[in-house]
RNA sequence: GGUCCCGUAGUUCAAUGGAUAGAAUAGAAGUUUCCUAAACUUUAGAUGCAGGUUCGAUUCCUGCCGGGACCA
């Protein structure tokens, strides 16, 4: 049962027969704070309808309804506003459904697919910040629309074909001298983004040189030997050269393990895979189909665009005059290949940052050009940067957060924090260690998630190692606190039945409003996957711990005479932790049962 | 040159066109016989500028200023 949407019926019904007239699009919130009730009926548009003030045009409304429903019983008038008062006893019925049914909070299936996308690195640089609210975000999203009843599909496409492996895997071999991760003691992927670095540092040392030596700049950057040997990389592996490919894979296969470690650090997980070098072939020749068809044209020098001027845009180019492939192309034969491998999907989500939304814009543009149906339901879940307090993050200037070190640092501020705090002189060293890890990615996890994913936003490290406040932890401390009340209840042999409830005559002003917030988690569920936005989420476990610490604070539980009102706040307790766990879920942060 | 995004307390974030614009931090002052003080209570502090649309604008529209991204 969904209070709100049953109150939007009722007043539906009481505008009808007060007014004589269908009513239209209520609007319905919360009721502020200073004032009694708990939803509010705004009534200025309603004036129409009733031909009479907004006072009167809410008073009339007001009295139809505690007249006529069980559910409202009592109202006030502010202005226009009509502020309702739900019925005691409705409050513990909608409690008793919650309490009593074992999926509240997780909506039935809807028999829809679809397909999210996220991550997606290039192989030849270890993840970083940006990769974290990427996948954190896109994670989420996933598991927010399977709570909605759908079934989704997890995937990412890798870069793993071009220049860029190209330039790691020529400083290797160069300079190498057979360095392997179990050699050097690094990550795969950091040994393969070391040589990236090395590259662009030999590089750049070598135009320097031959700029000396009396060359123009734009030669030297073509004739620098590092780069020719990049380049001549990148035909081999076009041309299936052996050793070329077999140190591709070599390297590509010490970046997979090395991300591997992180995405399970991460807590985040793929159905499928799909790789560039596996998919850009079926981009030409869709290209080339498209060319046949007329949907692109060619210039003189043999390129390939797509012309989009009608559209608003401009001329794209989809195949360089070589042959070679853009990223468009590779884009167009990645989501024909995956709506051949998905065909029921409906939709495919994007998790991509803000600078690409051009890129994506014309993306679905050709895709339609070329006739697919389904590229309208393709979506790019479009995030902003995430800043540094330093400023914008440049690999090449060396001020990249780098992924693994800060998911480091976040756990060991969280050791550090907790043992100033004495709180894990009752645990062993293994759940020592799990709480750590859960306090410091749930930390940076939230600080991540709860800001909207369109906004561009500020990483300073300084403060997001705070564990009070607005953060993850503090979630995780309200819940855990629930927990020991719950234990406590245990140990005092306190069993609750439904039928307990009905004892209870009277609910407290912070219980009612814990009820409220309750009551409205699933359509904030829905909210949360309308607007692809983990935020709604984050926001509102926020407001519900805060809530119940409130209560915490002022009701002493277990100094309540009346066992019927133990008993229900003992339940509604236990309500709002596994609501605390259910939202913290979706955000991939787990809630320690003490901490 | 063109397209798009963003400007809210000192700072970081909220606010389906609705009431006196909410939180958190940092500042000031309090609360530990009672289930865990990573908590709670009180206090001070903000919509870039100028117009427009209307009962009502942080939100929608126009112009300007400031910040960012993308396209050739």
């Amino acid at each position: 049962m969904n209070l709100e949407s049953v109150l939007r019926q009722e007043i539906s019904n009481a505008v009808n027969s007060v007014f004589g007239q269908e009513a239209p699009a209520l609007q319905v919130q919360a009721t502020n704070q200073e004032f009694e009730g708990s939803h509010t009926l705004v009534c200025f548009p309603l004036t129409r309808l009733s031909k009479k003030g907004p006072e009167e045009t809410a008073t009339m409304i007001g009295d139809y309804l505690v007249a006529n429903t069980t559910a409202v019983s009592k109202f006030n008038v502010v202005k226009g506003f009509l502020n309702l008062t739900i019925s005691e006893s409705t409050w513990i019925e909608l409690f008793s459904s919650m309490y009593a049914n074992k999926n509240f909070g997780t909506l039935p299936s809807n028999g829809k697919e679809i397909m999210v996308e996220y991550s997606s690195p290039n192989t030849n640089k270890p993840l970083h910040l940006g990769h974290l609210r990427n996948n954190f975000l896109g994670w989420s999203v996933s598991e927010i629309y399977k709570d909605c009843g759908y079934n989704v599909h997890k995937v990412q496409i890798i870069n793993d074909r071009g220049i860029h492996i190209c330039k790691s895997m020529a400083a290797w071999k160069l300079f190498g001298n057979g360095e392997t991760p179990e050699s050097s003691g690094l990550k795969g992927d950091k040994l393969v983004g070391k040589y990236y670095v090395e590259f662009d540092k030999r590089y750049k040392a070598e135009i320097a040189e031959l700029v000396e030596k009396g060359s123009t700049k734009e030669l030297a950057e073509k004739e620098a030997p590092i780069m020719k040997a990049a380049v001549d990389m990148l035909q081999k592996w076009e041309h299936h050269d052996t050793g070329t490919v077999d140190l591709w894979r070599t390297m590509n296969g010490w970046v997979y393990s090395g991300f591997e470690a992180t995405y399970k650090q991460m807590g985040v997980d793929f159905e499928k895979l799909y790789y560039e070098s596996e998919t850009y072939l079926l981009g030409k020749e869709e290209v080339m189909k498209g060319l046949e068809q007329g949907v692109f044209f060619q210039k003189e020098d043999g390129s390939i665009w797509v012309d989009l001027t009608d559209d608003g845009l401009d001329q794209k180019l989809l195949l360089r005059a070589d042959g070679t492939s853009v990223y468009m192309t590779q884009d167009i034969g990645t989501a024909i290949l995956r709506f051949r491998d998905f065909p029921n999907i409906s939709r495919q989500v994007y998790t991509v940052g803000n600078e690409q939304e051009y890129h994506f814009k014309v993306l679905f543009l050709i895709l339609a050009k070329l006739g697919y149906e389904w590229a309208k339901e393709c979506y790019h879940l479009s995030y902003g940067m995430v800043d540094l307090p330093s400023g914008k993050m440049k690999s090449r200037e060396g001020t990249v957060v780098d992924a693994d070190d800060l998911m480091d640092e976040m756990i060991a501020e969280a050791e550090k924090q907790t043992r100033e705090l004495g709180k894990i002189d009752e645990l062993g060293d293994g759940e020592a260690k799990e709480l750590f890890e859960m306090i410091g990615l749930g930390a940076l996890k939230y600080f991540l998630l709860k800001v909207d994913p369109k906004k561009r936003m500020l990483f300073d490290p300084e403060e997001s190692i705070q564990l009070q406040g607005h953060t993850g932890p503090f979630i995780q401390y309200a819940h855990a606190r629930i927990k020991a009340i719950l234990r406590k209840g245990n140990e005092l042999g306190t069993t609750v039945q439904i039928d307990d409830f009905k004892n209870v005559t009277t609910i407290e002003p912070v219980e009612q409003e814990l009820l409220y917030m309750l009551s409205n988690y699933e359509s904030k569920l829905e909210e949360a996957a309308r607007e692809y936005s983990p935020s709604i989420i984050a926001n509102f476990a926020y407001e519900l711990a805060k809530s119940y610490n409130q209560f915490y604070q002022m009701i002493p539980i277990f100094n309540e005479a009346d066992p019927s009102r133990l008993k229900f706040r003992i339940a509604f307790s236990s309500v709002v932790a596994t609501t605390l766990e259910k939202s913290m879920r979706l955000l991939g942060i787990r809630v320690p049962e003490r901490m």
